[in-house]
DNA sequence: TTTCTGACGCCGT
DNA sequence: GACGGCGCCAGAA
């Protein structure tokens, strides 16, 4: 077989999220499937608030609903939401049109998922 | 060890 | 749409 070295959640989850194009989100329990974990959505905003996303994109992440999911009105909401804003990420309030801006991973996306 | 707590999602009112 | 309930599961208390 090949080398299937494992990797753990997190590791997966910080490689995807420079691969979402800028102007385009996708929700936690999309990032949870794309990454092997189906079902554990929040596992992947534990990840996120655990670990340090540095200069990662993680303000392209958001609820399944569209919606910011930090606490309404926070520091954390507000520069995700500005840095949404700057992309052109229409947000009405404190939610977005996800069938607009909802990534749509494509092949060579799907290519860098898999182990080189 | 057990219980609680979420950057969540889905499904049924 | 909005809400409530339940499943999920790794850390913290």
């Amino acid at each position: 077989m090949y080398d299937t070295k494992p990797v753990s959640p997190s590791q997966r989850v910080l490689q995807l999220l420079p691969l979402i194009p800028r102007g385009r989100v996708v929700s936690y329990g999309q990032l949870a499937d794309l990454v092997g974990l189906p079902g554990r959505a929040r596992l992947v905003g534990r990840i996120l608030r655990v670990e340090d996303t540095g200069n990662l994109p993680w303000h392209r992440v958001v609820s399944a609903a569209g919606r910011i999911s930090l606490p309404e009105g926070s520091d954390g909401w507000h520069e995700q939401r500005q840095r949404l804003l700057a992309e052109g990420v229409y947000i009405k309030g404190n939610r977005l049109d996800m069938r607009k801006y909802q990534w749509q991973p494509d092949l060579v996306a799907m290519l860098m998922l898999m182990d080189h």
